[in-house]
DNA sequence: TTATGTGCAAAACATTTGCAGGAGT
DNA sequence: ACTCCTGCAAATGTTTTGCACATAA
């Protein structure tokens, strides 16, 4: 991992960093792109993409894997779990509390050191369960 | 979901599946690609990516949305969890019992219908973790 | 002052798609 | 026959990278 004590603090980064901060969305690098844009019309996507990896390499923030063609991020690093709306791609948290004997499980099963685990719930969210119920209507209409 | 029923069984998608099920790897599409063109020279990646796509909505296949750049596919359909390599990117089943009352769980706690989850543990393999020895006996000699 | 970082543009990857001809049922 | 499927190639979308200039420490 990075020492983050050695990275400079850049107003591109600082920017990215605040701006993160203030949702709780999940951004792909391409609205984070676009929300910093907003304050440094000049910036360059090219900055986002080394900002967020630097800065997750450094702990700073999270990098999510989560399914869908787009790494997404979040400000918010203590460990906790997800769930994605398979129609819209949304990212929420979810609160439950962390199993935290299953790494040692994984491990006694594996070839691997294991290093943590990730649990990703998926789901449709509220309104996308009423944009399909619309949907239904518009067939029958049809 | 597509209707298995439906689908006609072309030389292609037998040869695909069929290659597949010989694997227990979590091949990528390209992967496929390569292991597929063996057998069917002229097969084109496209018609990979498609029919893969086709046999997971039908459910025939599993399509893991594990971290890392690419997609990867899985004969094995029942659920189970998944261990990713961090350094290498392989992914390897993990056979722990599934957790089956967690669902309900995140179902309280969001605003979510919830559908399912899938545990993805990260680690380092055994070979990764043998050659990154050898990685810092370099760093030692140089 | 100097190592790091930035903007810009091009490249690299992964995946999807349009279309004309081919093959399963 | 009549759809659905395939190969090919081009397009799309995401992320990375090379380079000359700028800037934090």
């Amino acid at each position: 991992m990075q020492d983050a004590s050695q990275i400079r603090m850049t107003t591109q980064r600082k920017t990215i960093l605040e701006e993160l901060e203030k949702v709780t969305s999940h951004p792909t690098a391409n609205e984070v792109y676009d929300m910093v844009r907003k304050r440094l019309p000049r910036i360059g996507l090219g900055t986002v993409y080394r900002n967020l990896e630097l800065m997750s390499e450094s702990g700073m923030i999270l990098k999510l894997e989560v399914g869908g063609t787009q790494k997404r991020f979040d400000a918010t690093v203590h460990p906790h779990y997800h769930i994605r709306c398979i129609s819209c791609g949304k990212v929420d948290d979810i609160d439950i509390p962390l199993i935290d004997n299953i790494d040692r499980n994984a491990a006694d099963l594996s070839q691997y050191q294991v290093l943590g685990h990730h649990i990703e719930f998926s789901g449709i969210c509220e309104p996308c369960s009423k944009s399909d119920e619309e949907d239904e209507e518009e067939v029958l209409i049809n």
